[in-house]
DNA sequence: GTCCCGATGTATCGGCTCGATACATCGCAA
DNA sequence: TTGCGATGTATCGAGCCGATACATCGGGAC
């Protein structure tokens, strides 16, 4: 998964680790904090061995922020690492659809076809719904087996599962519908009744 | 954490490996599918070799559904356990806050007291609204860097933040006012004040 | 002026966890 | 009778995390 991620994010440009990590936090923030570094640079090393990247010229700097020279490496994604992306990014199996690998594919929706943003929804609906399938069957079979805090925890997950779904279902609706790019069509992000800190002037 | 998850069930009734599992998979089955045997017998040799749990005779079964004397191993938590169990349920650092960690935690509510409980809602509370503020940050700043669909998924992450603070700081209202089992006040699965878990025949 | 701290940057190590796999027994149904 | 699914214990390889080490740079405190 963070091999898909990776070459992803060096699709659009090439990068060092630290930069990576960045990118990776931002982008797929959702899903977890950050990637660790005991993680990320040997996936890295792996990545070149594999020869589906390889080091940049450090020469021409294409990162401006940072100015003089240290150990920093750059990657840049290779012919083979294009290939490797396409095919994990159209790649189906169970790990696709648990948070992680979902997170990652989702993230990378608008490189791929509407067939294969299809199945993944559809897998990643079929997941929720067998976990919302068991949290109920839990709460309606063990109800008077748990204590009251327990129930309170299975109950928010239902919540969270029945809320994913119907997330799901619009999006495949919109897939199906022909309206590629799904979203709320609301102009801007916040709804968000109160006031939270959505003021910025 | 799945030390003290272990720890918590063995104090309700000695259990086998397989059994534990099953156990594990509907109580904390928020959290995770189930743990893997690859991380369940390894944790119980180790729990063992510590001292904190040990092999009950199997002479007279307590498990009733199985009947022969395989290979099958029950365990039970020792005393030194339950002063670990007890020491692990009060001791709160950064892990204890995550999904997985606060899920143990939150489950075995029952077993502590109210000022621990608060610790860790707080806790998590803040945890979440760190990630909250994370994805508002992005979704405010780099919004036009990012494609529709990676914009999705962080207004979805951020709609579930907004949802799991506002449920925290109802636990939280209702821990401070002393009512202490949390719920919401239907009557649909048993207000259950008055039966905690001290009934064995 | 200098000294220390935080950000930038690469890298390794131990330990936990998962998924796959192997092996063995039991009850039941084709 | 055969064989399949549930029950049950156990190991192995690989991924990932947190802690740690090491090194440079810019800027603010004193």
């Amino acid at each position: 998964m963070l091999e898909l991620a990776i070459l992803g994010l060096l699709q659009e440009a090439p990068m060092h680790g630290y930069e990576l990590r960045k990118e990776l936090a931002t982008k797929l923030g959702t899903l977890r904090a950050a990637i660790s570094y005991g993680t990320l640079y040997p996936t890295l090393k792996r990545l070149k061995l594999a020869g589906w990247i390889s080091e940049a010229e450090t020469s021409n700097d294409i990162i401006p922020p940072m100015t003089s020279k240290r150990g920093r490496v750059v990657y840049k994604i290779t012919a083979e690492g294009k290939e490797r992306f396409a095919d994990l990014l159209t790649q189906t199996g169970p790990e696709t659809y648990d948070d992680a690998g979902f997170g990652v594919h989702f993230t990378f929706f608008s490189r791929t076809d509407r067939a294969t943003r299809l199945r993944i929804l559809e897998g990643r609906r079929r997941r929720v719904e067998e976990r919302r399938e068991g949290l109920r069957e839990v709460l309606s079979r063990a109800a008077d087996r748990l204590d009251a805090y327990t129930l309170e925890l299975q109950r928010h997950g239902l919540d969270a599962c029945e809320r994913e779904v119907r997330w799901l279902e619009e999006l495949i609706t919109n897939e199906r519908s022909g309206r590629t790019p799904a979203f709320r069509n609301r102009a801007e992000i916040t709804p968000e009744p109160p006031r939270p800190q959505s003021d910025r002037p």
